[in-house]
RNA sequence: GCGCCCGUAGCUCAGUGGAUAGAGCGCUACCCUGCGGAGGUAGAGGCCAGUGGUUCGAAUCCACUCGGGCGUACCA
């Protein structure tokens, strides 16, 4: 029996065979057969599958969509796979899946586990997804908790879809703001030593730092401290950025994100000194040119509008220089075939000339893929709160995670697409928390997971149910929603639209909870599924085994826990 | 000024050029007291910001207008 996540292509090869035997037969003139568009009907009374071939064929057929319709499903052969194709004005031909092959599936789910709905899209490729690599100079904010929830849903689908993936954060320690960050611990510092001395003009005003200042006292006691009006020690820097970084990542973790690489800014001036060859190549290819004491880069040779700064007049490279050397890295150095940043839409000036970059260096252009997210608004009583790191009024994502909890943090950024400007109102969020659709999906997952222990308590083997018992619309219905996380794994990775998988989560588990109530409005106690008629109990615990492998697989692609009880 | 993103139900948002534009929350009326009620069914609620194109067909593509956000550094 086929597999779930080999229907289209199927689809498209019976209808393509179709078509040349209607024009063997001579019921459509020979013309070129485009490729078949295969859809999902908005409508369920149209099927599973339609296509819409014949509207397209029209115009070079030189007939009406109708009758190029008729004459396709004609000559479609019997599948077991799909029932008599339906035609339908003006030019569909519905197509509707086979009961067998749906209970089918239910067998094959079980047999696949968690992967079945995996699609082998990048199966030998490796994929990068660099996500919220922000700056280790304050706390991570709320919309630094989108980029996170986004990156890692990202690298999961993509591993999904057979990708060797990696999630990386890039450290930025070597810039401009790095040494601000420091003038400002130090100076906080030597204030708990009763110094008399200002944080910089535009340093980091923040809580925090005065906080970080007192872990320094605390672990370094005043062995940090310098005369007055010296400069700090060498080390402090570092000895800052490791916290932060370390605070970051502690934020990361209580949302459940992992990383396997936090790739240091600095080390790309280190060692190898990767900067230096990227700068190099550039060099080569006559596109660096000394200008006002500075180094450019001479992009709008390249189509950008301007050419860009890589090393200052004093010396100090750029960020963009960084980055280019850091892209140099991941595509030639670490050859990975797809690299996909996750940056805020701040920063979507740099996305064009970095590509352009990533162009100049010999890396292909096409694999690198920017995704933007539009920044977010935060609403707390009703007013609206602008996000800035340098403001005061800044709102952590620790802070969100500790009332929202990470769950339901996640599961709420993933929601929206990432073009989309989006309000967190934090207490709608925490005011009604108990109705926040995460509940609604892990209460389907726990309930699921409670007729299995019902069942098990029971001991019941379900491992024999004869899945062909289950013919009911409820029955069938669910299983067709569970098949449907093939097409939502596969476009969630062709088109980088991690969105999806929330609103697949909540459709699935609705199609849970309508099988469920089925039974239980009926007075007949005989309609749940366990039941004293132990065949359709046993087929039926199959296919809640099948829909719990799939609702939990679609939570886990979240980074959302599947709870067993709630 | 120029460039990018966005305008869809009261609110927050989905919607690969296809059939009667959907979901959650909120609202109304029912069902169910369960293998877990954080449930089910039904209903009200829309000039898809506007105008003009392309197309057999447009919320979707193109142009312009209006409205919101962001960018346009030898910051990151």
């Amino acid at each position: 029996m086929l597999d779930a996540r080999d229907i289209r292509p199927h689809l498209e090869g019976l209808i393509e065979g179709a078509v040349r035997s209607a024009i063997q037969a001579g019921e459509l003139p020979d013309v070129a057969v485009p490729s078949v568009p295969i859809e999902r009907p908005k409508d369920p009374s149209h099927g599973d599958f339609a296509t819409t071939l014949p509207l397209r064929m029209a115009r070079s057929a030189m007939k009406k969509p109708l009758e190029i319709a008729e004459a396709v499903a004609k000559h479609l052969p019997a599948d077991e796979a799909i029932e008599a194709p339906e035609v339908a004005p003006p030019g569909f031909i519905n197509m509707r899946l086979s009961d067998v092959f749906l209970q089918q599936q239910i067998v094959r789910v079980i047999e696949h586990g968690p992967a079945f709905a995996d699609m082998p899209l990048g199966t030998g490729k490796k994929a990068q997804v660099e996500f919220v690599s922000a700056n280790p100079t304050g706390p991570l904010h709320v919309g630094n908790g989108r980029g996170a929830a986004i990156g890692d849903a990202l690298a999961a689908v993509l591993e999904a879809a057979g990708y060797e993936t990696e999630r990386e954060y890039y450290v930025n320690d070597a810039g401009t703001q790095t040494d601000t960050f420091s003038e400002t611990l130090y100076a906080r510092y030597q204030q708990l030593f009763g110094r008399d001395v200002d944080i910089p003009k535009d340093g980091y005003p923040g809580d925090y730092m005065i906080e970080l200042a007192q872990t320094l006292k605390k672990d370094h006691g005043d062995g940090l401290l310098r005369p007055e009006g010296e400069r700090p020690p060498e080390n402090l820097n570092q000895i800052g950025m490791d916290a932060m970084v370390g605070h970051i990542r502690e934020s990361l973790r209580k949302l459940g994100v992992e990383y396997n690489v936090w790739f240091s800014e600095r080390s790309l001036y280190a060692g190898e000194k990767v900067f230096d060859t990227a700068m190099a190549i550039l060099k080569e290819n006559g596109q660096l040119t000394e200008r006002e004491g500075a180094l450019w880069f001479t992009s709008s040779d390249l189509g950008e509008s301007k050419d860009n700064v890589v090393v200052r007049s004093n010396g100090k490279p750029t960020y963009y220089a960084s980055d280019i050397a850091y892209h140099y890295d991941k595509f030639v150095r670490r050859g990975f075939d797809l690299v996909i940043d996750v940056w805020g839409a701040d920063h979507h000036g740099h996305v064009s000339r970095l590509k352009t970059a990533t162009q100049a260096l010999g890396a292909n252009p096409e694999a690198l893929h920017i995704l933007l997210y539009q920044l977010v608004t935060l609403k707390r009583g009703g007013e609206t709160v602008r996000l800035s790191k340098r403001g005061g009024d800044l709102i952590t994502l620790d802070e969100l995670v500790d009332e929202v909890g990470p769950d339901a943090t996640r599961f709420f950024f993933l929601m929206r697409s990432p073009g989309a400007q989006m309000d967190f109102d934090i207490d709608l969020a925490v005011k009604q928390s108990n109705e926040n659709p995460v509940y609604y999906v892990q209460y389907a997952h726990a309930r699921l997971s409670q007729i299995l222990a019902r069942a098990a308590e029971q001991g019941i083997d379900a491992s024999g149910g004869d899945v062909s018992l289950l013919t009911q619309p409820h029955e069938l219905g669910l299983v067709r929603e569970m098949l449907r996380l093939v097409d939502v794994i596969e476009q969630s990775a062709t088109e980088l639209e991690v969105h999806q998988l929330p609103h697949y989560a909540m459709a699935l588990a609705t199609a849970f909870h309508a099988f469920n109530d089925a039974f239980r409005q009926q007075s007949d106690s005989s309609l749940k599924v366990i039941t004293d008629d132990e065949d359709l109990t046993r087929a039926r615990l199959r296919l809640v085994q099948a829909a719990q492998i799939a609702l939990a697989r679609v939570l886990g692609l979240m980074g959302v826990s599947a709870p067993e009880r709630m």
